[in-house]
DNA sequence: TCGTTGAGTGAGAAGGCTATCACAAAGACC
DNA sequence: GGTCTTTGTGATAGCCTTCTCACTCAACGA
């Protein structure tokens, strides 16, 4: 090392305008693109610029939050990070950040209630501008969502249908997703349909049930309720797959003929494969699978797992894109609309057209 | 709203201070309990504490961190977020970090150098006091790992074995799982295995395949050079599933008998599963299959998967420690050692003893 | 009596940035 | 020639903390 002071620090504005021979406001104008940088001749800019590069500045953030009283971050809050589910809204959600300035600050709150409610006392506390909860099905948010809104932030929330909380939220359109379901195994010649049908206390199970019932209407498909099973009302991240499994070893149990199941989603459907394995029926030889939601698990499994796709990604996006455009505008909360998204039928090896006496 | 103004400014330190009857200092060295707080007599720090919670004073962070020089925050960068190995890590790495006053930062850099050399600098722009590199085999990490170490913070890799860059590191015994696949397929009478390695650049892929081997030179199997595939160096995220496919439909094509498979990870075998069900040969019953990694797949696909676990959150909660003493211990970076969690077997439905003439 | 020590508190100065206002010069307009 | 607008730059005042030093008071030993 030269004998150079050892003390090494940052360089700061100050450095930066000194070297450029301006004073520190300008500087400060130039760097962050202030409005009123218009004013400032171009060759001032470019020299600013320069110097500032050749000293390697960079501000520190700190001073410039506590000075302008913006974080330039927004939090981002998941129920449960290990529900695949989530992981492609959260890629959604960086790639509609990416490029813009805010930082995003992710937590998980573990389906933990608690937890979540020190999250976003923690991301309050650290001053995001925005908030973005992503949802999953197995958690019970109870009152959370109503301490969301009474953050004056824009929020909004993915995943779930918060619409009665005065929240904007962003969800696929679960209802034209059943009533998908029910139109393909139909098309195939299904006629004799058993259905897994999510916990009733929620909305999504709601409504995919609603579409796989205009369905059957509108084509006077007969879905005999002693075939519909509910998934019970816990709350453990794999009780979608028990209970599939063990909706499905009921369902056996009656024989009661089916040629096709529609289950509430992926995991239930991959439950509900396992037991018909157990039970020596193969799928689709014997049985027709459609989960829902598109999860990675359905590619890789053996059949592939056909099903309703949800555009996770997308769904993050349009969110983001909300809470950006609220941001945008300075406003204090993002439009409590419902947006809902088209669904896909992503067709894999699951599902097969009817055969034998039923075809 | 009653006739207040209306500016609802946020309560300061200095609020406190008036209305507790004490200095800003003395307020703040009771509120961040710094050392000289040993020295406040006990009412006056319950006074002020009182007062604090009254006017539900919160700290500026921002402030803070300016004055104090520190962000309490550390970076955590992960290759690829949709890696379902890389989610367990990071709870791992949350739980550890929960209690202590340090948030993590979460980055994905989506398998791409650009992006992870942007997150990298965004990091340290926004100060990050530590950081935790969580790797999967994917990834090409070329020199960006020695852009890390330059940095002159606390960093530790997870999931990649860089003692040659002088960077600690906390990874999985690879060489014991190798090990523990053998003996597991050896035990069930299987002498005929057929092995899918990893790509032949990557660490963890010799580690393993030198574990088998060491077994099978200790038992005296023979492990038939022609039944021993390698994955292509290929760099996307489903080329484990596809490698998997192709080189057991290769094997089948060579009409070498074999009565299990190793494959280098679960996704891997997941896609030899797909290849072998194509081809008619049912798992276990004609080939035994054992994957690696214990991803939640593995679990939840039928028939469920026999496979070598990674102690994912472990070696999450290891590496977070590691740097965190580094932290309390103010050093500038973590000791560049390499450090090796053991793997456990976990049984599921894939494997079963020998059967047929082999037996 | 004079330091000396320790407990307990306060004054004041950063820390690096940006917002606001003020100022200066130059052209435009009446 | 005076006023107004546009363009371009600088001075100053904080933003809210924490850190350093200094001070007071009491007790204590020499």
């Amino acid at each position: 090392m030269p004998p150079h002071k050892p003390k090494s620090k940052r360089v700061t504005l100050l450095d930066v305008a000194r070297k450029a021979g301006f004073s520190p406001s300008t500087v400060s104008i130039v760097l962050s693109e202030a409005p009123l940088s218009r004013y400032v001749a171009a060759q001032t800019k470019e020299r600013i610029r320069k110097t500032a590069a050749a000293l390697g500045y960079r501000p520190d953030v700190f001073a410039r939050s506590l000075r302008s009283r913006r974080s330039n971050t927004v939090g981002v809050l998941v129920f449960d990070i290990s529900d695949p589910f989530c992981v492609f809204i959260l890629q959604g959600i960086e790639k509609t950040l990416h490029g813009t300035p805010y930082l995003p600050i992710l937590m998980d709150a573990h389906n933990d209630q608690k937890r979540f409610a020190g999250y976003l006392d923690l991301l309050m506390e650290r001053r995001v501008e925005g908030l973005i909860v992503v949802a999953n099905w197995l958690f019970d948010e109870g009152e959370l969502l109503s301490t969301v809104k009474a953050e004056k932030i824009p929020s909004v929330v993915v995943g779930r249908d918060t619409s009665e909380k005065e929240l904007g939220s962003v969800i696929v359109d679960n209802e034209a997703g059943g009533y998908e379901v029910m139109k393909h195994l139909y098309e195939l010649g299904h006629r004799r349909i058993a259905v897994i049908r999510g916990p009733d206390s929620l909305r999504d199970s709601q409504r995919r049930w609603a579409g796989m019932q205009r369905f059957a209407q509108e084509s006077g498909l007969e879905l005999d309720p002693r075939k519909v099973r509910t998934l019970p009302e816990v709350l453990d991240p794999t009780s979608g797959f028990q209970g599939g499994l063990q909706a499905t070893e009921d369902l056996l149990r009656t024989r009661l003929k089916f040629t096709a199941l529609a289950a509430f989603d992926d995991l239930t459907a991959l439950g509900a494969m396992r037991a018909l394995s157990a039970a020596g029926r193969s799928v689709p030889q014997d049985c027709s699978m459609v989960g829902f939601d598109d999860v990675p698990m359905a590619g890789f499994c053996t059949p592939g797992l056909t099903t309703i796709r949800q555009p996770m990604e997308e769904m993050g996006g349009t969110a983001t894109k909300r809470m950006l455009d609220a941001l945008a505008a300075s406003e204090t909360e993002v439009s409590p609309d419902l947006q809902l998204l088209p669904p896909t039928l992503v067709l894999r090896d699951s599902t097969a057209p009817v055969r034998g006496k039923d075809a």
